[in-house]
This record gives structure tokens, C-alpha cells and sequence, in this order.
DNA sequence: GTCATTCTTTTTCGTTGCGAAAAAAAGATA
DNA sequence: TATCTTTTTTTCGCAACGAAAAAGAATGAC
């Protein structure tokens, strides 16, 4: 049964539109958000009016070098210092923290490399408290408030639970970093997928090509997959959803790292690419991480001549397309994101997908299909974590009202 | 960019809240309204008086027999006159339509065989005409104003444009129903999937297992499937969506009736049992239509004694079973309904299609999978059909006020 | 049979939030 | 400097909600 409208909620949703056209568009003026959001005027003063006492919104010095005639307009803007948030992206190897201000600029950020597959489960989140610590540490204004987390990571999340379930990254299972994190430092904290952050984060980058309807694939060791439609990020019922990489591509075939057989990613996850060129059976236990210079050197074998190299490619190319085959069967042909280890060799795959969906119902006009590629997902990730973050403070905090504590130090 | 929320939108959402309540719950009070929607008192009370004044909602005679003390509660109902819809069902070889009140009884109804795989395009059109022509004339009430018509196909649609875009019932395809049927009558109407209809039904017939995320297979001479994901209704971006039979199966494998290879479809339409069983190689072209009474011995058959039809049956369950595993990676289990005739054979079906989803990450608890099987179709799509315009009609026609026309002849 | 009790529904009143329109503000142009 | 143009703020009226009081309609106690 869903709920019925309180009057109060009114004013709630209109404060979160007026935040989130600010977070679009940078720098509207106040008549440029009500012909954005189709408020009124003067609806738009009294919401921005409160949204400044709040703390929340600045005026612009920049005077809108706009050369009309009449009253310019005066350029609002998110005001940074209003809070910020952590964003972390964990992944195979890697850890990395960004300190975001409320407008989404990145304040300040540490990297670090650790052996994620050999460390234990307690080492593991002493590692990731280490760098938020130091993050929240070191930063320069006190007053600046860190009021969420934010971590990404590779796997199968239960995001209401803030749970690990299964990563890749470890062998480690179900290690509650959200709850672990909000008990070390106070601050709520919220589980990602990559893949999903990465989706988020295409959609904010390139609007005007990923906007309601899209997918990302994320093709490294693992397979992964953020997907939006309707203009919603698509999520399972209960977990992070979307494992593409184990949809079933060949029943009873090729050995995955889930320990079934036949998946999508036991033909076009890394450790398959490599396993197959090296002419190794479906049979061979798959290897846990196969170094970046070595699928590079393996994809100049497969352009430079023909051989089992290439044959890999092909084939993993091949379980990618009527992968998105049978996606598309679901949820109708979408633009699609090459992202990862995986994109520099998307000169080898694009051809067998493109004929492999073409195989299917879903890839009906599949020359229509668009595809891109983009090799650094690290950037991405972190974008769409900080993103991700904000945007939910901006629905769910600040627009109930003023935070409950002070706000302002000064003066 | 989402539109702001104006003032007036707030008690058009608050009306379509009361409506959709009054409807789920059948005959409550006000009281209990209240209670559902989570408004007050007051503005329950507020409008339900204008509602009844436009005629939507009637005080019910019957005393709701609660035998408390205090003040008695009084009784609402939707009322049956305030207008009806039509809801028309197309599948092979039958048309059936219903002329169905605002409170969703069946005012009057029709049923007609009709040679849909030979008739040509405009016989069918006219059948279909004929159809809802004689339900509006014989109706009783003159003053029951129509207002909606209802069209369940099977195959593929797109709602948004009111066509057919493909039917495995008639081999012509792009056929404008929805437009054909608006100039006729001038009635607004829609082209729904059978199997999301289908979907809808059982929301209403047993929320308590089917509510916010369950799955409805259609097993007949094609394969359908209607989803729903947190409460929604899942379908495509463009086209209906969700062709569950045309994921791919065995890349390569048996041909299909869409012309592709490799279908679940391929493996589990009854034109593919049927074809195993008789020893068919997967490249025989696909058969049109099976019997009743033949689909029905071959499982007779198969249950009767290990061989090829057993066989057959054993290949339909595992393909639907990897096709759940896959569509189970992408969303999470939820429970199963299979519909139509291939619920008569589910005994037969059934084993292999928990041993094929057992083998995929997306059965993980294979186990605590549930399914259901109910053979007949047609009364639930004319019911999810029904139910589907009218809950369409109080979301977006009532809760914007009164009709435009006068409604009230009497008096 | 009358009155107190209990619960539902209606009414009244105060508050909030929106839009329209008027007023004020801030330049550009003549 | 006066006029024009456009933005922003302010004022005012209206619609909708909730709280609380009042009215209504029964049951149960005496």
C-alpha cells in the first residue's frame, strides 16, 4: 500500500528538486530552475532563500556573463563547505579514498596497494579504516563536516545491509565493512557495486548519450555490469543485481570462478581470455589475477596473427554478444559502455559481439547498436561513488530541513 | 530533469491514493482508508465527499458487522455505474471479450473461435471489431458509459503506440489495434502482453505470494513471461518487454519459430517438445500448432515410460531452468507461476528445471525456489487485462475530477 | 428507559506552501 | 538622466492538510 501526500511533504520534494537541478546545472540562476523544474518564481526564491540560511546554496560572484539586457541574473551555486563526504573504491589490489566537498569537487584523495587476495578479513578492514582515518584526519577545515561514506566495491553487495557478500578481491565472504565503518567512526555508510557507480557516473559524464536507457560493461578479471533504465540504476530485489557475468552462456561448459560451469565470464573474464589462448581446457581451475602486461601482450599476439589467441578473443567476444543478446531479449536494446581492462582490447571483441547478437531476438537492428570504450575505470568508479553519495544526501538529508546539529562556526 | 510538484498535484495523487485503496480493499471505512494511506482523518473524509458527489464512490448498505461499540463504521464501495470498461483477450485461434464495471464485475461477456493463423488482416481486425461492437450495443444501461478498452495479445506489443508489433498467432505483423479500435468507437484503448497481464492477475488473486517480485511463465506453443520488480510492473523500454523464450539457450542450437537458433523457445514450446519427442533433428522447421489433445499424450506418454518424449520434456525444463538462472542473476530468485498448458505437464517439467537452475548463480538455494501451476490461462489474462485498465483509469482519469461529460441521466 | 461510553465522521480553525501579480532591483540603452 | 528590460522579492489569495472539537450513532450499564 503506498503512502498517501502530507503537505509537508511538499515542500521536501520540491527542496530536493531545486538541489538536485543545482547539482545538473552548476550554475542557474533562480528563473533557470523554475523553468527547469516548472515551479513558479516565486516558489524558487523562498526555496533558495531557505536553502541559503540553511547553509546550503551561495550566490555566485560570477555575474552570469550573460549580455542581455534587463536585471541580470545572479549565478547560485552549492556551497562546498556545506558538507562533505568520503568516498572509497576498493578493488583487487587497490584501495582508494577521495575526501568530496558538497559541490563534488575532490578535496583531497590517498591511494594505496595492497594485496587484497592474500591479506585476512581483519587486516583487510584495518586497512580500509586506515585510510579513511587518515583521510578525515588530515583534512584542512574542521567545520567541514563528513556526513556519509560511500564504498564501492568489486562483488556482490547487499546494499541495505552494507554487506560484502562475495568479492572477487578476497576470499573472504559476507564482512559487514558498512556496519564496521559507521561503528569506527560515527558516520553512516553505504556499500556499492563498482559496476552500478561506474553506470552512475557515465550518466553524469556523458548525459547526453547515457541517460535512461544504457549499460556498462565492466570487463576485466571478473565481468561485471551497471545498468539504467527508465532512468533508474537497475538493482536486484535484494542484492547489488545485475550479474551479467553469470548468466548462462553455455550449459555445462567451461569451468567459472563461482565454481559453476558455463557462465558468461568462465569465456570473457580475463583468466578465461587467458586460459583458452594458452589452449588450456574449460576443465582448468581458473587463476585468480592475471597481470595487465600479460593481457596486453596476449592481445598483441591475437593482432598480430591468427592463432589460439585470437580464437580466445573471438570467443570471448562471442559470449559477450549473445550475453547482451539475451539481455536485450529482457529489457530492449540499449547503448553500451566498454569499461576496464577489457576496453583496450575491444578492437578484438567488438566484430564476434556484434555477429553474436545478431544471433538473437534482442539484437534485432543490431548494426544500430552503439558501443564505446573507455580503459580507466578507477576514475569512474570513484566519480559515481561520490555522485551517488551526494545526490542521496541531497534527496534524503537536506531536504528534511537544516542539519541537526550547528552548522555555522564562524561568527 | 523532474518536474516540481505543484499544489493541485497533490490532491489529484491524493485521490488516486483513496481510489487504488477503495479498490484493493473492497468495501472499507473511512476509518480504515485512513489507516492504509497513512493521511488524517479529515482529509480522508474530504475526499471521499467528492468523490461520492462525482459519483465514484457509494455509502454501502451493509452495516460492516462489526459487532463494537461506538459509532459503527460506514461502509464505501467503488460504484459499479460510474463507468466500464472492455476488456478483450486475442490469443490463438480465440477471441474473447468482457464488458466489465467500474468495480470490476463481469457485466457481460463473449467468446468466438476464430481461425487466427489463416484470417486475413482485415478479417481479423473485423472480428475483433465485431466483438466489442456487440458488447456496446447489448449492453443494458445506456448510461454506463465505456471508456476504456483493454487489448491482451500474445506476442510482442508496443503500448506506447497501441500496436502488434509481432504475434505468433497470425503471421502478419504491425498491426495498429489500439488506433483501428479508437477511430471505430472512438474509445481510447490499449494493446497489453498477455503474460504481463497475466502477472497482474496474480497480484490481485494471491498477493500473498505473488506481490513485489515474482515471475509468471506462460508455457504454451511460445514462451512468454510477465515480471514484476519491487512492485512494478517490469517491461521493456520501448516494446512490452521481457521475452523471457527469446534469451539464448544453446548458442547455435535448435531452430526457432523467430527464425533465430537456440532459443529457449527452441527447447521448450510445445512445437519443440513435439519435435524432440518425434525424433526431429532441431532443424525441422517449427510446426504452427500443436493440439491440446496432442501436447496432452505425449506427456502421457512421457510419464508412462523413459524414452524420447520423456526425453523431450526433460530438455524443455532444463532450458527453462538455465533461462531462470540467468534471469535470476540479473534480478534474484523470486517465486515462479507457471501458466497455460505446459502447467499441466509441470510434474514433467519440473525436475529438470530445478537441476539446470541449481547449476547457476543465479539458483543459488535452488531449494527454497517455489512454483506454482495453473493451466488456464484466460480467465487470469482477462482479469489482469481488466484489472490493468481499471487501476490505469483511477490513477490517470478520476483522480484528475470529474468526468467531462454529464454522468448522471436519472433525476 | 435513561445515561454514560466508545468509536466514527464531520466541522472548524490554524498552518503551510504554492502561484499570480505587483513592486523593487539592477543593469542596458537611448 | 530617463526609459526599457529582465530578474528577483514581496504581497496577497487560495487550496490542502492536520489537530482538535463537535456531532453522530451505536452499545452497555444501571
Amino acid at each position: 500500500m503506498t503512502a498517501g501526500i502530507r503537505h509537508e511533504d511538499l515542500r521536501r520534494r520540491n527542496r530536493a528538486m531545486v538541489l538536485s537541478s543545482m547539482r545538473r546545472m552548476g550554475q542557474p540562476s533562480r528563473t533557470e530552475i523554475a523553468a527547469a523544474t516548472g515551479l513558479s518564481n516565486s516558489t524558487i526564491s523562498a526555496i533558495s532563500a531557505g536553502l541559503m540560511q540553511e547553509g546550503l546554496l551561495l550566490e555566485g560572484k560570477s555575474e552570469m556573463a550573460n549580455a542581455k539586457r534587463g536585471r541580470p541574473q545572479v549565478a547560485l551555486e552549492l556551497n562546498p563547505c556545506a558538507c562533505s563526504i568520503v568516498a572509497v573504491v576498493l578493488s583487487l589490489n587497490s584501495l582508494s579514498a577521495a575526501l568530496i566537498d558538497y559541490a563534488g569537487s575532490v578535496v583531497m584523495e590517498g591511494h594505496k596497494r595492497i594485496p587484497t587476495l592474500t591479506l585476512g578479513k581483519d587486516a583487510l578492514v584495518a586497512e580500509l579504516l586506515d585510510v579513511i582515518r587518515s583521510l578525515l584526519r588530515h583534512r584542512k577545515e574542521k567545520a567541514e563536516r563528513v556526513i556519509r561514506i560511500s564504498i564501492a566495491i568489486q562483488g556482490i553487495t547487499d546494499c541495505a545491509e552494507g554487506t560484502m557478500l562475495w568479492s572477487p578481491i578476497t576470499a573472504h565472504t559476507d564482512i559487514a565493512f558498512g556496519r564496521i565503518v559507521e561503528a569506527e567512526f560515527g558516520i553512516p555508510c553505504t556499500i556499492e557495486n563498482d559496476c552500478n557507480m561506474i553506470a552512475v557516473a557515465l550518466r553524469w559524464r556523458t548525459p547526453e548519450r547515457f541517460r535512461d536507457n544504457f549499460v556498462s560493461l565492466l570487463l576485466s578479471n571478473g565481468i561485471g555490469m551497471g545498468l539504467f533504465l527508465k532512468g533508474q540504476l537497475f538493482t536486484g530485489t535484494r542484492s547489488s543485481g545485475g550479474e551479467f557475468g553469470h548468466m548462462m552462456h553455455r550449459p555445462g561448459g567451461a569451468l567459472c570462478r563461482c565454481g559453476r560451469r558455463g557462465c558468461i565470464e568462465a569465456y570473457a573474464g580475463n583468466y578465461a581470455i587467458w586460459r583458452n589462448a594458452r589452449g588450456g581446457g574449460g576443465d582448468d581451475l581458473p587463476i585468480a589475477d592475471i597481470s595487465q602486461s600479460e593481457m596486453r601482450h596476449l592481445a598483441d599476439t591475437a593482432r598480430d596473427h591468427d592463432g589460439p589467441e585470437r580464437e580466445a578473443y573471438r570467443r570471448a567476444g562471442e559470449a559477450i554478444g549473445y550475453g547482451l543478446g539475451s539481455l536485450f531479449a529482457l529489457v530492449d536494446p540499449a547503448p553500451v559502455m566498454i569499461v576496464g581492462a577489457g576496453a583496450e582490447a575491444f578492437d578484438l571483441l567488438e566484430r564476434p559481439m556484434r555477429e553474436a547478437i545478431a544471433r538473437t531476438v534482442g539484437g534485432q537492428n543490431a548494426s544500430d547498436l552503439t558501443f564505446d570504450a573507455e580503459p580507466n575505470e578507477l576514475p569512474l568508479t570513484r566519480e559515481g561513488c561520490a555522485m551517488h553519495a551526494l545526490t542521496f544526501i541531497d534527496h534524503e538529508i537536506f531536504s528534511n530541513g537544516p542539519l541537526p546539529l550547528e552548522r555555522t562556526k564562524a561568527a
